[in-house]
DNA sequence: GTCTATAGGCCGATAGAC
DNA sequence: GTCTATCGGCCTATAGAC
């Protein structure tokens, strides 16, 4: 059907542009930083343009999130079919989960029209997660009674992120010895190289 | 030197007052919401009185994070002064990290102004608590080559940020079954009632 | 300490020409 | 699809009267 997606053909380029420079305002001063104007002023556009193309601002923050979920979701989906899954999420929530993610979350929190669309993205790649993690800790001999997939999946998101957080602020308490505590628990689950 | 702190004796009711405007809207829809007009309205104020009392809004975000950081520290040593420290901190921490410390994190990473002072606070609050955890631990008989005690104190600000967060988003992903591992946990290492 | 008045600026969004 | 023009609104902050 790729021959068939042919709204909007000519604007590609401006809306990549559009949705790029967004992007990055995000990355460097926030979600609150992002306006019509200033995304387009970073794309050598007019702002009306951006209107033009996305209509509301809430649409366009929704664009943006699409096109780095679909980026996010092939970069997991890899690591998670390597061979020891449990080391691999933990490194790639740890380079992953950027700023970038940290901004989506709280302007979702406080925009009630992008809140459901990350809220349901949130679950469902937690859902993902845990079915490998289920399967991996099965075979490390690990039962769910002990560590639940689930469980497991939550403590990657929720230090991951909050080493991110804190990181950006530039506090950093814990933030070694925490390192250093879980690649040895990590390494008691999964081994060194396959035996 | 109470009888010193003269300055502003009349003016104290008017800056109670937008500051717990301040605060209120903080936790109702986010610091992007907080503007010197819409905390004054909620104050029944004019809005220049907001900067004639605190001059720029970084410094009014900083006098209400000074009062919430009062109460947050006093709860905290009542705390952890308490039997079985470690659970208390875990409740403590689930109730006091709400969405106002969320808003103040998020606040700090993009506003120079206020980010040193809520790092270094955040450090300060967490070096406290891993002073404390390592006699709790000490006692319970975990070395801290098992569970160092800042590993500890950061595992417990991450899972309790986490779900505050992601419970004002609308997901919920595995967080039922993560407080019943906690719980457990605890229970492992604190028991029940006193032996 | 609180008021009125105001400077100077950025914002989202739309209308209509081309 | 991109432009010019513009509406109506909210923002921080200061000056000066009382």
């Amino acid at each position: 059907m790729r021959a068939g997606r042919r709204i909007g053909r000519d604007s590609a380029s401006t809306r990549q542009a559009i949705l790029e420079a967004t992007e990055q305002l995000m990355r460097e001063e926030g979600y609150a930083a992002v306006s019509s104007r200033r995304v387009a002023d970073r794309a050598g556009l007019k702002s009306q343009l951006v209107h033009y193309h996305f209509g509301t601002m809430d649409e366009l923050f929704l664009a943006v999130y699409r096109r780095a979920e679909e980026d996010y979701l092939a970069q997991l989906l890899q690591a998670l079919t390597a061979p020891q899954p449990i080391s691999r999420l933990w490194k790639f929530s740890r380079e992953a989960d950027t700023g970038l993610v940290a901004e989506f979350i709280a302007l979702a929190i406080h925009r009630k029209a992008v809140r459901d669309e990350i809220a349901r993205s949130n679950d469902r790649v937690r859902a993902i997660q845990s079915a490998v993690l289920s399967k991996a800790l099965t075979q490390a001999g690990i039962s769910a009674e002990d560590l639940p997939a689930e469980v497991l999946a939550f403590l990657i998101a929720a230090l991951s992120r909050t080493l991110v957080t804190e990181t950006a602020l530039g506090a950093s308490a814990g933030h070694s010895a925490l390192l250093a505590f879980v690649e040895r628990r990590l390494l008691e689950l999964e081994g060194g190289p396959r035996s």
